[in-house]
DNA sequence: ACTTTAAACAGGACCTCGGTCCGGTTTTAA
DNA sequence: TTAAAACCGGACCGAGGTCCTGTTTAAAGT
């Protein structure tokens, strides 16, 4: 029994709540926050939080989110380097975190929104604006993004890249489309990786508007109907 | 000038030569190789190169990819450190080396190998071969694979992805389909990402019937003709 | 065959950063 | 009041990567 490390109670691999970009947040209570998932943390531990996820969030701004240091996030938030890994796992960890907590406004539009990305709209109609909207999102922080890919299989296991799968598989049956939904799903859902997007128009220079447009095309393609 | 770098000729991030498998090699007479692009190498400077891919190989044979350390290589290769960074100049240089030179034989398969896969079938058919094809050599070396994957924009400029593309952006003309075939092209090496696959098949548990069944679907979608 | 010259080499000091661990201290919640 | 949980802060390790000194070696010129 040497180095024993029974799990500190999961650091969390970016969850709703937190609010990292505000600058309230100093009196803990009226829990208003219909946190789900994160297991409670303590008060002082919650304040951390927040503390150095708007550090993370100002240095990455500063210097581009590859940049990031740990040491320079724990001594911007006023704590100790221990505690960013307690809370975050790694780095990897806190990035994701730093990042869902901008995933949420595309999540809200496409969940709850206004049509046609949102509910309201035929489920072809939705598909077709979905791509675009993920498209411009990520564009918005491809930086963080790819900061994040450091570690290619996590990608798949993050709550953002479930959501938007099963909301595309959704979106296919719904639309009638036959056949292997997920697979499918996972299928455009690759064609909108932050990866290719950024090589297509950076590196290659590729309009937006054809990448739209053959967005537009895959989803005619895989059986949902045309944009119109 | 304080630390001032003149791009030492330009380290290799894989490229065809090398033959790092073969014990031989110790008689650098008879240039058989119809090396291509490497700027011809120093004859004791390409001693070393095969000399540490072959240790590399050893090595990630024995602990895997994921463990290699460049020290290791070095000493393996009975090398300085300095020495290794010169020649792929930095791990991931080294990895994707490495991988080239068995990305080879499945390259070979496709370009010059027997129908269906090879040519001499109609581009249909070597389309629908392609695929399963791509996704068994990726699970022979995913480990390999996913070690490169630390850097996710380099793995769209290797030679590798380039011809992969190319390839099948050719057979998807061939086939007749209409649109934007290198889009479309870009889509279906997409679908058979090693990371998605080895997240689908390990993580997922999915059959490889279903991969490849899917994959016939997206290729008859898409446009070419069904597998028959 | 001999000299010359540029390139490659060994090998290690050195830096940075991610990540671990720990001893002592503070804070929270019961 | 008390016990658990979180914290600080830094020592520590490993690995990637840089750079430098002096040495070896291959290749081109005579």
């Amino acid at each position: 029994m040497t180095g024993f490390t029974p799990p500190p109670p999961s650091p969390d691999h970016g969850t709703p709540d937190g609010t990292p970009d505000g600058t309230r947040g100093e009196h803990p209570g009226l829990a208003l926050i219909p946190v789900g998932e994160p297991p409670q943390l303590r008060a002082d531990a919650a304040r951390n939080r927040t503390r150095l996820l708007e550090a993370a969030s100002r240095l990455a701004a500063r210097c581009g989110a590859a940049n990031l240091t740990m040491e320079a996030v724990a001594a911007a938030a006023g704590v100790g380097k221990g505690t960013v890994f307690r809370r975050f796992g790694d780095r990897t960890g806190l990035l994701l975190a730093l990042l869902d907590h901008r995933e949420q406004q595309l999540q809200a539009a496409f969940i709850s929104g206004p049509p046609p990305l949102g509910p309201g709209a035929p489920a072809a109609q939705r598909l077709h604006a979905f791509g675009p909207a993920v498209i411009r999102h990520e564009r918005d922080h491809h930086d963080l993004i790819l900061a994040t890919r450091t570690d290619p299989l996590r990608a798949y296991s993050v709550p953002a890249r479930h959501l938007r799968l099963t909301h595309v598989a959704m979106l296919l049956r719904e639309a009638g489309v036959d056949g292997d939904a997920e697979l499918l799903a996972h299928t455009l859902l690759g064609y909108l990786d932050t990866t290719l997007i950024h090589h297509l128009s950076v590196e290659r220079g590729m309009s937006p508007d054809r990448l739209d447009a053959t967005w537009h095309d895959l989803v005619t393609r895989l059986g949902a109907g045309p944009a119109e």
